[in-house]
DNA sequence: TGTACATCAGTGAACGCGCGTTCACTGATGTAC
DNA sequence: TGTACATCAGTGAACGCGCGTTCACTGATGTAC
C-alpha cells in the first residue's frame, strides 16, 4: 500500500489543511490527532509518516493558516491596493460571519489564549506569523513606518479582542461588542 | 469525619478561589478536578460534595471571579472616583506585570476563546458578567450612557486582544503590542 | 441537657473513555543492476 | 527495458496515562426526643 511520492504531498497537504480548519473550530486541546485524520479520510496510524508528533502538527499547521490569510490579502492588495485590501479585511474581521464561522477565519482569536500556555517553540511561530500579518496590515495605514505598525497593532488587538468576546457571549451582546467595534 | 457547616463554606470557597486562579492560569479544559482540590488540599472524591460536575464549578468560578474584580474597581471608585478607578484599571490591563501573571489578572483573554466553545449555559453566565464588567468601565467615560458604553467596549476589546496576543508571543513582540496599546 | 440515630464531608479505589504514540503488517512504489 | 529487492505510506490493534465521575466507607456533626 506504499504511495507515491506526490501521493504522499497531496495527503500532507491535506491533513494540514483539515488540521488548520479542526484547530480554528474546536481549538488545539480539543481537536485530537484520530479527528484530524479521519477528517482527511485516512486512520491515526499513518499520522507519523507526515509529523513527529502533535506539537509538530500544530506549528505546520499555524504557518499553513497565516499563509492561506496572507496570500489573499497580497492578491487583493495587488488587485486594488493596499488600503482597499486591508480596509476590507478590518471590516470582515467584525462581522457576524467571522464570528459564526471560525473554521475560515483568523486563528488569533481561537489560538492564541492556547498558544500562551504552550511551548516556546509554537510562540516563537506564532510571532513570526503575527509580525507578518501585523505588517501586511501596516501597509493599509499613512505615516511613518513605525506609526502604520502602531496603528496596524492597535486595529488588529481591537478586533481580535471584539471577536473573542463575541464568540464567548449572547448574540445580543456580541451584536453590541461588534458594532462598538467596527 | 464530616465537617461544620461553616467548614464545608469554607472549603467550598477554598475550592472557587483556587479554581479561579487555575483555570486563568492554565486554561479550564487544562485543569482537571483533581489538580483544583489538590491545591485545596483535599482530594478528588469530595468535590461532588460540592459541585454537580465540572461545568458548575467553571459557572461558579467565573462569577467568583468576576465578583473579585469588580468589587476592587468599586471600592476603588468610591476612594478616587470612577475615572481614576477605571483609568488605573486600564492601564494595569495593558502592563508586563498582567501578561505575565494571568491567574490574578481578566479572565477575558485566557478564557473567553474556550467559553466560546462551551455550553450556552456558560456563554449566558460568561455574557452577564462582561456586562457587568463592560458596566463598570462605562463610568469611567464621558458622553451619552450609549456613547460612553461604546467607547468602554472599544476600550476593553482592544486590552483584551492585546493581552491575548503579548502572552502568545516572544518578549520582544509583546512589548510591541503592549506599547501600542497603552 | 443528654442520648440515640441519621446525615453527610471528605477519602481513596475503581469505572469507562479517549488521548498521543508505537508497532507488526501489507503491498505498491522506488531503486539498483 | 526488465527484474529483484528494499523502502515506506497507510492500517488497525495495542500501550500507558490522565480524565470526569461513582461508590463504599469513616467518623464527626446535626437533629429529634
Amino acid at each position: 500500500m506504499r504511495r507515491s511520492r506526490q501521493e504522499k504531498a497531496e495527503t500532507h497537504d491535506a491533513v494540514l489543511k483539515r488540521a488548520s480548519r479542526l484547530f480554528r473550530e474546536r481549538g488545539i486541546e480539543t481537536t485530537s490527532v484520530s479527528d484530524v485524520m479521519a477528517e482527511a479520510g485516512l486512520t491515526h496510524g499513518g499520522f507519523y509518516r507526515h509529523f513527529a508528533n502533535k506539537d509538530a502538527l500544530v506549528a505546520e499547521a499555524l504557518r499553513e493558516t497565516f499563509d492561506s490569510i496572507l496570500s489573499q490579502l497580497e492578491t487583493r492588495s495587488r488587485e486594488a491596493g493596499a488600503k482597499t485590501a486591508v480596509g476590507d479585511y478590518l471590516r470582515y474581521y467584525v462581522t457576524k460571519e467571522h464570528v459564526t464561522h471560525p473554521a475560515e477565519g483568523c486563528p488569533i482569536p481561537t489560538l492564541a489564549g492556547e498558544i500562551g500556555r504552550s511551548s516556546d517553540a509554537l510562540k516563537s511561530e506564532f510571532s513570526e506569523q503575527a509580525r507578518r500579518l501585523i505588517a501586511a496590515i501596516a501597509e493599509g495605514f499613512d505615516g511613518t513606518d513605525q506609526d502604520a505598525r502602531e496603528q496596524a497593532i492597535r486595529a488588529l488587538a481591537m478586533r481580535v479582542g471584539a471577536v473573542l468576546i463575541a464568540r464567548a457571549c449572547d448574540a445580543d451582546l456580541a451584536k453590541d461588542v461588534l458594532a462598538s467595534c467596527r
